[in-house]
DNA sequence: ATGTTTTTGTTGATTTTTGTTGATTTCAGG
DNA sequence: CCTGAAATCAACAAAAATCAACAAAAACAT
C-alpha cells in the first residue's frame, strides 16, 4: 500500500472520474507513479479504470447525496478545491446549506483542527468525523429537501460562535439585484453567518450567472470590500460592477 | 512502552498521515527512533505503516465510525433489515449513536413519514433527505469520533419529543450485568430515549455476546417486559435470563 | 561514585519507490 | 484498414526510505 492511496481513492470518489495525468498533477508525481499505485486498487476492485481515466465504482446510492442532484458537478468540485487555498488548518468557518457547500465540506476533509458551525446536517456529519475538528450543528428540526435547519436555535448557535470565514452561496446572480436566493430563511441565515465572521466567501459557479426558469427573488446581505468571490469562470462584463470591490478567485 | 508513543498515536491520527522524517522533526528525535517506537504500534495494529509514511488506520475516508461499521457488517445489515418489520411508515422513533444505528438509518430510508429524533449527525443527515420524514437533530457540539452530540441541548430535545420506539445499542452483553457501554453519557442518552418512548428496541449483533479486550463497564437502563431485542443469532443458554421477558427477534 | 541497563544517534548496506526513456497499445476518424 | 495522437507499459537509473549494527548518551539501581 502506498502513501498516495487514500488521497487517490478520496479524489476519485469525489470527482467520480479523473484522468491519470490530472491526478498526477494534483499530487505532483509522475503519471507512471499514479499508474503503479492505482494498479492494486483496481485489482482489489476499489476503483475502476478505463482507457483514459479512473472512475469511481461506488454504488450510485452511497455517494454524497448532492452529487446526483447537483447540476454543475465539475464546476462545484473545482470551486471546492480552490477553497482549500483559502482555508488553512485550524481555521474557523461557518458553512451554509446547498450543494456547493456539500462539495466544499467534502474537500475540507483534508484540513485539520477546523472549527465548523453549520446548519446543514450533511456538512456537520461529513466534517465531524475528521479527528481534530470541532463541529457544531446549528438547529434542531431538519428540512427534508436538504437536511438543513432554520429554527430559532440554529440562529442562536450561529450567533454564539465567531468564525474567520462564512462560506455562503446563492441561487442566482442578477445583473442589477446581485446575489439572490429563494427563501427568506436562507437570507436570514446568511446574514447571521456574515455578521459573525471576519471575512465572507461567496461561492457561485458560472451557471448561477445564467438566466433560470425558477427565479429567486430575495437578496443576500451585502458583501464587504475584501470579501472573496469563488467561481469557475471569469466574470462577464455586465456583472463586474457587483464584484469590483471583491477578491475574485476563478478556479480553472 | 516509549514516552513518545502517545504523542505519535495522537499526531498520526490527527493528521491522517505523516512521513517518518516529519514526525522525527516535530518530536526532535532521529528518524531511527521513530521507526523503533513505531514498530510495536504497527504490530499491535494501532497505526498502519507504508513505505514512505505512517497512516492512521482511522483515516478520513474510513473514519472510526465507518470502520466499526464494517465489522460484522453482514450481521448489522441483517438486523437493520429485520427492523423494517417493526417500524412502519409514519412511526416515530428515537435513534442512538453507533454503527448498528447507522445501518438502521440506511435501512429506514425505505420508510416514509417517519418522525425521527437522534443525537447522531450521520443518522440525522441520512434520514432527513427522505421526503416526508420529520427529523430532529438533538444537540449542538459533535464528538469527532462518531459525530454524535451529548450536550445539554441534546437531552432537552430528546425529552421534548415523545416517540413510539427508542432504538438503542450496547457495546457488550455481560452474562450477569446485562447491556454495557463505555461512557456515562451514552447511558444517560439511552435513559432519556427510553423514558420518552413507548417501546424500546435493543439491537445487538452476536459479537456483542462474546468477550472483548476493551471492556465496557457502564450499565444501560433496564428494559421493560415486551421490549424488543434484535440480534442475528439465537440467544445462548447463559444469556437467556436477561432476555426472558423480552420479545426476541433473530434476523437470519 | 560505579557498573548496568535502556534509550538514542550515526553509519553504511539494502530495499523500495520514483521519474525517464522509448517501445507498444488503444482509440477515433478518415 | 490505416494513421496520428494519446495512453499505457517495461525497464533502468536515481532518489528516498528502511534496516541492522554499533557507539554514545541517558537513566537507573546499588
Amino acid at each position: 500500500m502506498s502513501k498516495y492511496e487514500i488521497q487517490i481513492r478520496e479524489i476519485v470518489n469525489m470527482q467520480g472520474s479523473i484522468t491519470v495525468l490530472e491526478l498526477a498533477r494534483t499530487l505532483s508525481v509522475s503519471d507512471q507513479t499514479i499508474r503503479r499505485v492505482v494498479r492494486p486498487l483496481v485489482e482489489r476492485g476499489e476503483i475502476a479504470k478505463v482507457h483514459g481515466a479512473l472512475v469511481s465504482n461506488r454504488s450510485p446510492i452511497d455517494p454524497p447525496f448532492m452529487s446526483r442532484m447537483s447540476q454543475n458537478k465539475a464546476a462545484k468540485i473545482a470551486i471546492a478545491r480552490s477553497l482549500l487555498d483559502l482555508i488553512k488548518d485550524g481555521d474557523r468557518i461557518a458553512i451554509d446549506t446547498g450543494s456547493t457547500s456539500a462539495f466544499a465540506a467534502q474537500a475540507l476533509r483534508e484540513r485539520r483542527y477546523l472549527t465548523v458551525v453549520t446548519n446543514s446536517a450533511f456538512v456537520a456529519s461529513t466534517l465531524s468525523m475528521i479527528p481534530g475538528n470541532n463541529v457544531s450543528m446549528a438547529g434542531t428540526q431538519l428540512r427534508h429537501h436538504d437536511g438543513a435547519s432554520f429554527d430559532r436555535s440554529a440562529f442562536e448557535i450561529i450567533e454564539r460562535i465567531h468564525v474567520d470565514y462564512a462560506l455562503l452561496s446563492a441561487s442566482l446572480v442578477d445583473e442589477r439585484k446581485g446575489f439572490l436566493v429563494h427563501e427568506q430563511c436562507e437570507v436570514d441565515m446568511a446574514t447571521a453567518m456574515l455578521e459573525n465572521s471576519s471575512k465572507t466567501i461567496m461561492a457561485v459557479d458560472h451557471s448561477k450567472f445564467l438566466p433560470q426558469n425558477r427565479k429567486p427573488s430575495l437578496k443576500q446581505p451585502e458583501l464587504s470590500p475584501g470579501d472573496y468571490l469563488l467561481t469557475d469562470k471569469p466574470i462577464l462584463r455586465q456583472f463586474q460592477h457587483l464584484t469590483s470591490s471583491l477578491d475574485v478567485i476563478v478556479a480553472e
